[in-house]
DNA sequence: GATTTCCTCCCGAGAGGACA
DNA sequence: TGTCCTCTCGGGAGGAAATC
């Protein structure tokens, strides 16, 4: 059966999209600030591309994942485009492509560089046989991820620039044009020591993780700086890049730097929304009805009907009755340890919110569907 | 062979007109 | 008034060519 695109049944709300075919195959990953109108682009136009025309044609489903702002969504196509990689999606499928990071290096004399993330799970790595441990240089510090590449270059700059920091891979005998026109400190011919190189490097750290003020204080000091020296294009770039950085919204919650693995599971009448994060990234939804049978305790039952066997290092759950003993009952019959986290406040919360939004969306969509059935 | 620069193509946002 | 549909534009990706 053909698929037949109702712009209704989609909410003007930021949020990602899964066009899939007839055997659920991901054929196409976008996003947008308002789904139902990218969406309906797609269907009541005429595309003089094939590409798309032919992907038009196929789709026989569309999911939805909503997001909170447009930097969830950026940053959460770009993860959902590296990992299924769909064959429709052109962008963003390198894997040094789309929003990297800045990482301050993890080497005895740092340096800021750009790091693209592997977008596989540990296991995935090592299942592909490229596992390896980290070389010195990449157990750095980092920050971001930055949805704009042009504005991340020029974060890099910026901050290289403003702290004088290395950009050399290897460190030279002698020091070189940048350290002569005044763009690095020479910490490689000893013009600064290395303990004061490192403090150096520390505090631009610093200003990088989380002093955005500071960050902006710094830029704006620096374009006064070019505007008393009449250099006014250099003034006028420093602007644009202030600007943007006060555009940027300061949180998102699809992509973070961790080392285990999360459900997130939003338990309402009938059904539970799990949310899988690996690694801190956001990787899907499952919508899943609980059994009805069952009489007291139905998130008990439930998780230990999903997790007994195996499971994530954390399970994160908006109710639960004692998750004290719901821990201990699994640990002693998986013969493993997993945290159980009910939280009010904070980033898990904030990942419970959006599974309840998701969660809404979905029961809307399910009743709407079957009003339609009935008339 | 690696890196940089330039150019083209593509994607997505959004404005605005047509229409029911 | 809401929905449908077309069109334009900005920005990013990626390939080709140039340069080191």
């Amino acid at each position: 059966m053909s698929f037949r695109f109702q712009a209704s049944d989609y909410p003007e709300q930021p949020g990602c999209y899964l066009m899939k075919d007839t055997e659920q195959r991901i054929l196409y990953v976008g996003k947008s600030k308002n789904l139902r109108n990218r969406l309906r682009s797609y269907f009541y136009q005429k595309h003089k591309r094939r590409r798309l025309a032919e992907l038009v044609v196929n789709i026989r489903s569309i999911e939805v994942i909503l997001v909170n702002n447009e930097s969830e969504s950026l940053v959460l196509e770009n993860n959902l485009i590296k990992i299924h990689k769909p064959p429709y999606n052109r962008a963003l499928k390198r894997d040094n492509s789309g929003y990297a990071y800045l990482q301050m290096t993890g080497e005895p004399l740092p340096r800021l560089d750009v790091y693209y993330r592997d977008r596989r799970t540990t296991q995935e790595r090592e299942q592909a046989g490229a596992f390896l441990p980290e070389r010195k240089e990449e157990q750095g510090q980092r920050f971001g991820p930055f949805v704009s590449s042009r504005f991340q270059y020029a974060m890099l700059d910026f901050v290289t620039d403003h702290y004088r920091l290395r950009t050399c891979t290897s460190l030279p005998k002698r020091a070189c044009l940048l350290y002569h026109i005044g763009k690095c400190s020479g910490v490689c011919e000893g013009w600064i020591s290395e303990a004061d190189y490192q403090e150096t490097a520390r505090q631009a750290s610093e200003m990088l993780s989380h002093r955005r003020d500071h960050l902006l204080t710094a830029m704006h000091e620096k374009m006064t700086h070019y505007a008393e020296r009449l250099e006014f294009e250099k003034a006028q770039n420093m602007l644009h890049h202030i600007r943007v950085l006060e555009r940027i919204p300061t949180k998102q919650i699809v992509d973070r730097e961790t080392g285990w693995n999360q459900d997130v599971l939003y338990f309402g009448e009938r059904d539970v929304l799990i949310a899988r994060v690996q690694e801190g990234m956001l990787r899907d939804f499952r919508f899943v009805a609980m059994d009805p049978s069952v009489g007291s305790d139905p998130e008990e039952q439930f998780i230990l009907s999903q997790y007994e066997q195996e499971g994530p290092d954390e399970l994160i759950v908006n109710r639960m009755k004692d998750p004290v003993q719901m821990r201990k009952l699994l640990r002693t019959r998986s013969r493993r340890s997993v945290a159980i986290t009910v939280p009010k406040r904070g980033l898990k919360a904030d990942l419970l919110q959006l599974c309840k939004a998701n969660y809404e969306y979905r029961i809307a969509q399910r009743e709407a569907a079957v009003a339609a059935n009935q008339n």
